[in-house]
DNA sequence: GCCAACGTTGGC
DNA sequence: GCCAACGTTGGC
């Protein structure tokens, strides 16, 4: 799951006092699909800095909750808000991510762009936009390895 | 800040 | 249903 630093980062979500936040403001729908279609709790997550200097992958969480409808897009006072979508008739959902746990080592892009096992991941892909992406499990172990977590 | 790549919109 | 125009993403 990617997100821009400067407006959400890894660390930001250490810093909740839940350590939980609901993955607001996706409005495209294979992202919206991945979290409403192929998402259940317990999956990890890595969470993935987009826009950044450099941008790379941060660490890990978890989904904690199932997708639910996102409220910001009904609310106009939200930048998120899309009045195509209604309570009746909700457009966009999303998950919950928690339990954050920074990498011991940032990842950079250019590190998995190099690595053989990561050849095929789609984050590396050019022109890959997509905001939540799929990741096999082979290309979450490598990348786990790279950034060896520390643990609770 | 540039711009390639891509998704979405809307006229027809 | 086509596709040009437009807006957004995100690496660099």
């Amino acid at each position: 799951m990617k997100s821009e630093p400067d407006v959400f980062s890894l660390n930001d979500l250490i810093g909740l006092p839940s350590q939980t936040t609901f993955w607001e403001g996706v409005r495209n729908y294979q992202a919206r699909n991945f979290m409403v279609n192929e998402m259940a709790v317990g999956d990890q997550v890595l969470f993935y800095h987009s826009n950044a200097n450099p941008s790379g992958i941060a660490g890990l969480a978890e989904v904690v909750t199932p997708a639910t409808v996102d409220i910001t897009a009904l609310d106009p006072s939200s930048k998120y808000f899309d009045a195509r979508s209604t309570s009746a008739n909700p457009r966009w959902y999303a998950v919950s991510v928690g339990n954050p746990v920074r990498f011991a080592r940032f990842v950079p892009l250019n590190e998995l762009k190099i690595n053989r096992a990561l050849r095929e991941m789609l984050v590396i892909r050019k022109g890959q936009r997509l905001s939540i992406l799929p990741a096999s499990l082979q290309e979450f172990s490598t990348i786990v390895a790279l950034g060896n977590p520390l643990r609770g």
